[in-house]
DNA sequence: GCCGGCCGATCAATCGATCGATAGGCCCGA
DNA sequence: TCGGGCCTATCGATCGATTGATCGGCCGGC
């Protein structure tokens, strides 16, 4: 393996994920050009293409291994865990988290659908719904089962989800809140929003 | 006054604006080329320079006409109204039924922020924290008068935002939910959030 | 001596923006 | 009432720059 120029001991193909991330992130899919990225990943123009065949299938890498990493945690973390309260917590606890400590990923995530050709759109989107279905099945649960109170779940569901993605938009890490903290107290208001009783003190 | 082979009575700075709200509502600013611009507003792209001095101006002042309306309708909505539980209200329904009146012209002003120049920015983002600063005050004010409970104000306040902008994400007027049931509704969610008691039944 | 990693040069296409020109209505002086 | 100058609205053609992507070839370690 030839160490040449590059950037540091990091290789090359996590530098060009890296500096994805970041440029889509910060200026957009459409306002990053191929340049930007391969300057910011230490290529020319045209080594770029031996780690990625298109810009647009880079951008639905990028998005597609990030929301099936959420779906997985998500499964890892309910498994087992019957009490709704509890679900919803570990549910916001996880996203609020990941969101807090990948701001940028989950920007790209976020914003960028829409840069996406319809085959990969629907790749993604998928995805997002499987993971999304997920908060519905808690909350339904726990309105079965009388946990939770409210009307029209289905808008609360969407009023849930927006107030914690919202996280990755101003999150940042010197702020007066660690990531641990921030997440407890999205669970708090995830609890008031559905109506149901506060977690119990540490 | 001429009215050649335009695209009906509209004035064609109208449907300028219009068709870019529009699209840099669907492909994004950078997303959408001029020539996008002229054939959805029914000119060349040499006339579009007749109401547009530049891409990004045109952008930039969709968005601040969008925060000024925004902001002046605040101002009005709040003015003589005391109770702080009530001003929440009014803030809330009030974002949210423009939000979902005109769901377009908020998702640019909401997504299109990193593609203007700096100066540009500085305008906008300068109306936007001015109306922020309304529902900071609405927020501490039920807090110092003991209506409204919650730790860390200053991360509420963002969840309660975050949560109202995201009804344009995702509403359509063909939904289950009519605008207004849609703002009582994110109303006391609203309350909910920040621990005041429920709104009384109409 | 071959092969994976990398690059300079370059492709056609498109970008935002500008040019000079034309057509038609309006106003004002004769 | 005419006529000429002006203004607004519009266009086709084109500008230089940049876009995403490709090509042939060089280089160094196995």
């Amino acid at each position: 393996m030839a160490v040449t120029g590059n950037g540091g001991g990091t290789p090359a193909r996590d530098r060009v994920h890296r500096a994805a991330v970041r440029l889509f992130a910060t200026k957009g899919f459409h306002g990053t050009g191929i340049r930007d990225l391969a300057k910011a990943a230490n290529l020319s123009s045209a080594s770029l293409y031996h780690y990625m065949p298109t810009k647009e299938r880079l951008l639905a890498d990028i998005m597609a291994a990030s929301l099936q990493s959420l779906l997985d945690a998500a499964l890892r973390e309910l498994d087992g865990v019957d009490d709704p309260a509890e679900r919803l917590d570990r549910l916001v606890t996880l996203h609020v988290t990941r969101h807090a400590r990948e701001p940028m990923r989950t920007r790209v995530v976020d914003n960028e659908v829409d840069a996406l050709t319809p085959a990969s759109r629907r790749d993604v989107v998928g995805i997002r719904d499987a993971y999304e279905q997920l908060w519905s099945d808690a909350l339904d649960d726990g309105l079965r089962r009388g946990v939770f109170t409210t009307t029209r779940p289905a808008t609360t569901r969407l009023a849930l989800l927006d107030m914690c993605n919202g996280v990755a938009r101003w999150f940042s890490p010197g702020g007066e809140l660690g990531r641990n903290d921030l997440a407890e107290h999205y669970a708090d208001l995830a609890r008031r929003l559905v109506g149901a009783p506060p977690r119990p003190p540490r």
